[in-house]
DNA sequence: TTCTTGCTTGAATGCTCAATCAAGTCTGAT
DNA sequence: ATCAGACTTGATTGAGCATTCAAGCAAGAA
């Protein structure tokens, strides 16, 4: 069938820039891999770069159901999932030998010259995965500083698994990863405490904990 | 001369590998940059990753005189220059319309199937970068808790400096990595704070607070 | 049955690339 | 002056690449 068709050289493709890159990959390994011919390839996409474009989108819609769920599994505080995300990404850096990363993440640092379209789709990848990290922190109300940012810290969270997956790649060692995922978790913890630390002032005097509210410091 | 055409060939490199990757960069390209023909090339390098190797020992040998001594030019503080340096690659962002990134991190996520020495000199180059921010850290003594693991920490700082310039670059705006520099920030004052907290009370029960130096999670 | 449309086949095209090589030139030592 | 070794020249090779295309197939509509 023609929709199966299509599906599964998505899916080659999928895995193939996971596994080699987008440069690195050849149409020829997508065709081996999908196991069907050239004229099959191009009647679905013009091009290879939009064979790219395909695949990041299936990243996109795919979030929930291929990445958050499973993660989310019997994960029910706010605060647990974020770092429940994050040992995802754990789980899928041990189980390739420290050799795969975030597949965004290395697509996003790969193309250098990118097509407007491409580096958009790059860019909801990223603003899909704050929306849920940000999610989670909204969620989590009072428990944080009521002066923080929490768009500003989900990015942060991103950023810090970015950075943590590169450097366990690079030395072929998740506890690169672990470490950097670690000096998050203080950072969360201080964050916890300050708040606590207000909202128990905030009893005693409440003006003043409202002013600090309308203090944060970024605009965006 | 012979040194200034081996030179002049792995500067070409440098500046190409930054600009277009390691992939998009033609051996012909190089040839073009640094005006030479390919059997001078081929003279000083193996092959194109030989070339690379060149590069990447030239970043990790460079480091201080290229990187560190400009970004601290004027900066004492040990706490300041970790800012700073980290302020200098916000000005190589900017300066580049936000489209290059870290050399090194690009290189290390772009190349997926690493030859050993390849992966071993980007790993080098990490090291090199983090000993330089530990240093720092060190020499800000007391003013992080004693409980810290500074290496950990430097790890982290270019685990947000990655992470940051990554995301910063695929929105084509700065603004993302200021906002991840701004919240590593924040948890550099709690830490200072946290710090500052434990020397006064450490005055008053120093036994306790000896033991809080051994309290030390991540045993590496 | 016949035609149309959506899909498939796989050889062919033309291009780019890393790497090679035989023939040179330049330089400094003897 | 002669020679050796270091370096340079630039055309060439051959592999791999994305993409094209003419020809075919299958299945539902007329």
């Amino acid at each position: 069938m023609a929709t199966d068709t299509r599906e599964r050289i998505v899916i080659s493709a999928m895995q193939l820039f996971w596994e080699k890159g987008y440069g690195s990959t050849s149409i020829a390994d997508v065709l081996h891999s999908a196991d069907i011919n050239s004229g099959s390839l191009y009647h679905f996409f013009p091009g290879k770069q939009d064979l790219l474009l395909a695949v990041l989108s299936l990243y996109h819609e795919g979030m929930p159901q291929m990445l958050l769920e499973p993660a989310w599994h019997g994960v029910e505080d706010p605060i647990e999932r974020i770092f429940a995300l994050l040992a995802r990404y754990r789980e899928s850096i041990v189980s390739t030998d420290c050799t795969y990363g975030c597949p965004i993440g290395s697509l996003a640092l790969e193309i250098h010259e990118p097509d407007p379209r491409v580096r958009e789709a790059l860019a909801a990848n990223f603003e899909g995965w704050t929306d849920a990290v940000k999610a989670c922190l909204d969620a989590a109300g009072f428990r944080l500083p009521q002066s923080l940012d929490r768009r500003d810290l989900a990015e942060f969270v991103l950023t810090t698994m970015e950075g943590a997956v590169m450097q366990a790649r690079t030395h072929r060692d998740v506890a690169y990863f672990d470490r950097s995922v670690r000096q998050l978790g203080n950072y969360f913890e201080h964050l916890q405490t300050q708040a606590a630390r207000q909202s128990a002032g905030g009893k005693a005097r409440s003006r003043k904990s409202a002013k600090s509210t309308a203090q944060r410091k970024g605009a965006r």
